[in-house]
DNA sequence: CGAACAGTTGCAAAAGTGATTGACTGATGA
DNA sequence: TCATCAGTCAATCACTTTTGCAACTGTTCG
């Protein structure tokens, strides 16, 4: 999966209509975006991430602390996370202080979870 | 994210533990799980391909016309989808029929539409 | 201003992933 | 049994992604 560089949907997917022969549920363009977000997820360095901002505000030290990771692996991956909206933040001061960006995001990573218990 | 190649967990993802210290929801373990699952459905041929079986059963060579690609690389990403549960298949004679394993599948492919529609 | 702290960015090496092709297996039916 | 159809497997190649490190930017405070 290529990460798109910013949100600049790519047209050339336009190219080739691949649905409405067997009631396709997914529109070509949002299977995209869709894709993009759950590979975002499928990581269990950015999931553990995003775990531990579910219920509190923290910037990049505390989280690089809290998972035992080096700050620019972690500025990465929050910049993956920001780039899809999946973070969001503010800067005071010298920090920069991440949440999640809404409530979608906690229900997709549970929905996650309970599916991966199943089994 | 390598892909394991069977339902055999590993057990080596328990030497650290990177919990506990900030009120984590994730365990490791659930972590790693979820991530898999996630980073399967995050590419938009697999996630198109889900979207055909949401109400119906189809046998490879119907999926691979459907999606207008080759029967290989379709019977791999079925695979795929096999090894981590989120298809089910019987054979019938010489064709194999797959369908969705779960209603949860549908689901989380709904949140991630969702989430992806909101941007 | 300049030192120190908090983050970010860039880059090269290493690891992982997906498409493609050809060979292989299993079932059917003449 | 043999030919054929449906599907799977395996190996390779090109391309992405991740990671680790060093350099850089921005902010505060003496």
């Amino acid at each position: 999966m290529k990460y798109p560089e910013d949100h600049t949907p790519d047209p050339s997917c336009e190219t080739e209509d691949h649905q409405g022969q067997l009631g396709n549920l997914l529109s070509e363009e949002a299977c995209q975006q869709a894709a993009t977000i759950f590979s975002v997820l499928g990581d269990p360095n950015r999931l553990r991430l995003l775990g531990l901002l579910v219920n509190q505000e923290l910037c990049v030290t505390e989280i690089a602390d809290a998972l035992n990771d080096n700050l620019p692996a972690v500025s990465q991956r929050l910049k993956l996370l920001r780039s899809e909206r999946i973070v969001n933040y503010r800067r005071q001061g010298k920090h920069v202080y991440y949440r999640l960006d809404d409530d979608h995001i906690v229900q997709l990573v549970q929905n996650g979870l309970a599916h991966a218990e199943h089994h």
